[in-house]
DNA sequence: AAGTATAGTTAGCCTCGGCTTACTTGTCAA
DNA sequence: TTGACAAGTAAGCCGAGGCTAACTATACTT
C-alpha cells in the first residue's frame, strides 16, 4: 500500500538526521519529532518491514536505497515549498511548518509545476 | 478542539451542495464524498454538536452562521489554490484534487500570501 | 391496508498512529 | 560485582474516522 504521512515523516526525519551524523538512533528520531520511544520503535519497525530502513551492525538506523530515494523525494518538496512560501513573504518558521504538512499531500504533477516555476522565477 | 480535515471536508461539502440547492440531505453528502450513510450520520452529528450545522424543519442540513463562515474560509482556499495550480500549468482535475487536500493544512499566513500574490499576478 | 423503497441511526468492527506501563538489554561507574 | 541509567521493545489503551449489518421511520405504490 502507499505510504502515509506518518511513514513519510519518519523517513524524512531519518534522512535529515543522517545528513548531520550517520549515527541515527530511535531515540534521536523521537526527540526530533516529539514522539515517544515506543511510537518510534513501531514506526521504524514498519519502515524495516516495508524495505525502507535497516539497522546496521552498530544498531544505528540506515535508509535502504529505496528508503533514501523516497526520503529525498519528500525532502525536496519540503525545501522547494518552504522556499516558495518565503519568496511570497511568509516568515521562515511558518513557511517550513506549512511545507512540512503540505509536502505529503501534493501530487508529482503539481509539485513539478511549482518546481519549474521556482527554477524560472524563484529568487 | 480544532476541527480536523474530515470535519472541514464535510462542512465544505455541505456548503457546496447548499449553493446548488438548499435541500441538502445526509445521503447527498455521502454520495458526493463517496462515504457511507453511517459515516455521514456520525460526522454531521458532530458538526451539530459543535454548533456548525443544524437540521431544519424539513429535515434538511443547514450550516449555522459559524459553520458557513468556516466553510467559506476553507472553500476560498480551495478555489484560490486550484486557480494557482492551473495557472502553473497543472490540469484542472489534478489541481482541484491537490487543492482539496492541501487546503486543510495551510496556515492563514501562507494562504494570505498566496492570495495576495494571485490578486497581483494571477491570470 | 400492505408491501417496498429510501433516509437516517445505532451498534459495533477495523486500521492508523499516537500514548503509557513495564520489561529487556547493554554499558558504565562505584 | 553490582547498581543505575539509557535505549529499545512488547502489550495494550485511546481517539479519529472509515466500514457493514441491522433497525427505524417515512413515503409511495399497488
Amino acid at each position: 500500500m502507499a505510504m502515509q504521512e506518518s511513514g513519510e515523516m519518519y523517513l524524512e526525519t531519518i534522512y535529515v538526521l543522517s545528513q548531520k551524523s550517520p549515527h541515527v538512533r530511535g531515540i534521536d528520531v523521537g526527540d526530533y519529532m516529539g514522539y515517544s520511544k515506543p511510537s518510534v520503535s513501531r514506526a521504524i519497525g514498519l519502515l524495516k518491514k516495508e524495505g525502507f530502513a535497516v539497522t546496521d551492525a552498530q544498531g544505528y538506523i540506515r535508509l535502504t536505497p529505496t528508503g533514501e530515494e523516497k526520503a529525498k523525494h519528500i525532502y525536496e518538496r519540503h525545501t522547494v515549498l518552504t522556499k516558495m512560501f518565503i519568496d511570497l513573504g511568509v516568515d521562515e518558521k511558518t513557511a517550513a511548518d506549512d511545507a512540512c504538512r503540505i509536502e505529503h499531500y501534493m501530487s508529482d504533477k503539481t509539485f513539478d509545476a511549482i518546481k519549474a516555476h521556482m527554477a524560472k522565477y524563484g529568487s
